[in-house]
DNA sequence: TTATATGCAAACTTTTTGCACATGC
DNA sequence: GCATGTGCAAAAAGTTTGCATATAA
């Protein structure tokens, strides 16, 4: 079991929570994920396992994670609330045109994180980077498109 | 009239949209706006001036403005859409206590869209920089709170 | 003049809430 | 055993859509 879902369900514990079949399961797809899945898309995965799982009980776990820390919410470009599970630093690379979001690790949010530790008061718990632009397939798309 | 103002109604008739009364009113207060408003709000704002106004124009003319790059959908803590009217590269602290957002410019960011650009083939067209934690304000009432 | 925008209201989507029953600890 | 969590369903919140009327260009 990768150390994701330990610490997701060791977080649970230690915060009091019970360490439901229903939560393990959410915990254990979130811990496995990399497609930075809506409240539906983890209904409809955990669902496979638990057919009678209800949305409130996936909602009510998202927001308890998150509250922990174990996971960030992150803005769907449009269509309402997508979670990260990547919880290393890195760099959302959002496209505009297919929506798809990439991961890109960079030692450069080190330097943001100085940035906002030295000039303000602040006490950053966490730092969420988001890129919005066209990826690289899309790209090449549009570029193709304009050559009619 | 500022400059953000006629850059976003210049935007408007640049792309072939009327420039109507309620639409220059909603420029008019994103443009002076430092709040990062939600629709609700910037509708209730609007309506100030122009009480028939209705959400629907304040989402319509929203999502033009945004779909110009004239303004910039970030996500509310968690109640909805908020737009960033500040298209000056820079960080948004946002607190988890009280909900305020900042804004910090930084030149640290020229750096993260160097890293965007070097390490992929990423088309960028916007970045967004959130920090979570706490305000200086909210961080010395936590303070205060555990010296009980 | 005429294509676009507006106001209104209804529809839709997403998220939250209340409550009776179930269950992890 | 009991506080917490669950499933269900209804409600609330947030956003989009359809259409008749108004209006900027």
């Amino acid at each position: 079991m990768s150390s994701r879902y330990d610490a997701m369900t060791e977080a649970l514990h230690q915060a009091g929570h019970r360490l439901t079949p229903q939560r393990c399961a959410i915990c254990r797809y979130l811990a496995a994920s990399r497609e930075h899945p809506s409240p539906e898309r983890v209904y409809e995965r955990v669902r496979e396992e638990f057919p009678a799982v209800s949305l409130a009980t996936v909602y009510n776990t998202l927001t308890v994670l998150r509250d922990l820390g174990e996971i960030i919410e992150i803005p769907g470009t449009t269509e309402g609330l997508r979670y990260e599970t990547n919880l290393e630093p890195h760099i959302n690379l959002i496209c505009l045109h297919c929506g798809r979001i990439r991961d890109l690790p960079s030692d450069s949010l080190s330097i943001v994180q100085n940035a906002i530790h030295n000039d303000s008061g602040f006490d950053l718990y966490g730092l969420r980077v988001d890129g919005f632009g066209l990826c690289s397939a899309c790209r090449t798309a549009e570029e193709d498109k304009s050559h009619d």
